[in-house]
DNA sequence: ACAGAGTATGATATACTATAGCGAGGCCGG
DNA sequence: CCGGCCTCGCTATAGTATATCATACTCTGT
């Protein structure tokens, strides 16, 4: 993995401490919920942080089994969706990808402006957004249990150059 | 929307002629974008809106199939990508599905609201919800190229019963 | 410490979704 | 009529996800 990182371009960026305070607020999270956080769930969760864009369940178990560990699909489709009940993980359905919250340990919903140059997928939670669907959901009667809003382009970074 | 729409099963709908419609609208864009509107495509659009649902391409393959055609994957997905590049058919990504468009012929950003009980899914657009994306890509120099917002939850004849 | 319940993981098989690549035939402009 | 392009058939394969059963772990109450 490479050590510097910097998503976005944006200046410096201490990806092992991003991803050791991923891990770190996700047991946190998980005590306080009284859910398991297992080794192998942690693996999941470290390798989802380490890759800091978008990553395949597939990319997942090619790393587990490259720490020498016995794996299969199963075990990292379960690892993931148990990150994702407990808020830890969100899945980017137009690109069957997992992503780390950015801010566990609080419902919400989020939105994802998705990079077509570097592959980045920056979460965001726009209140006016979130009340914009609430409010065209609720003229159809429609009530909504879940939200998926991906943008795909181009991001600050990558339309500079 | 449609004059007949109401879709959700309350009531009547024409199914048969709101097929025919599509087809004829179809054929009409087409001409006008100087597109082939083939045989197939148009019996893969059709069967789009037959299911009057989103379809997986499978299904749509299979019903190829029932009709004594030869068929194989590339096959159906050729024509939903055709279809989807002139607008006639949208895909939704959280179900791996295609739905026919509601409006085709312009351009034109849209939501879905999908049912989780009957599983229609119903296109809207709305004008705030396409602002506020815009409002909140633009806040962090997001240049937008393609939209997915894709609801889930109970429709208003679902959580009437 | 132990038994039992519930949970987590291992392991195999299979289902579902999508694309690559090649060749034959049709359509259309020159 | 011919040459290029588009459409379609066909086979193979890639990529994503789940069903199912077996084993092993963890916690709780005793």
């Amino acid at each position: 993995m490479s050590p510097n990182a910097n998503h976005n371009g944006s200046a410096h960026h201490d990806h092992g401490k991003c991803v050791a305070d991923a891990l770190a607020a996700a047991r946190e999270i998980c005590d306080q919920r009284g859910e398991r956080f297992t080794e192998l769930r942690g693996r999941v969760l470290e390798l989802v942080w380490e890759s800091h864009r978008p990553i395949g369940a597939y990319a997942v178990l090619e790393r587990l089994k490259a720490d020498g560990r016995s794996a299969a699909p199963p075990t990292v489709y379960r690892a993931l969706d148990f990150l994702m009940e407990v808020g830890l993980v969100h899945r980017i359905e137009s690109l069957n990808a997992y992503i780390g919250c950015a801010h566990p340990g609080a419902a919400h919903a989020s939105q994802f402006l998705i990079c077509k140059d570097c592959g980045t997928a920056e979460e965001l939670e726009s209140p006016a957004v979130d009340a914009a669907l609430a409010a065209a959901a609720g003229d159809h009667g429609f009530k909504i249990a879940g939200r998926v809003v991906e943008l795909s382009g181009t991001c600050k970074n990558c339309s500079g150059s």
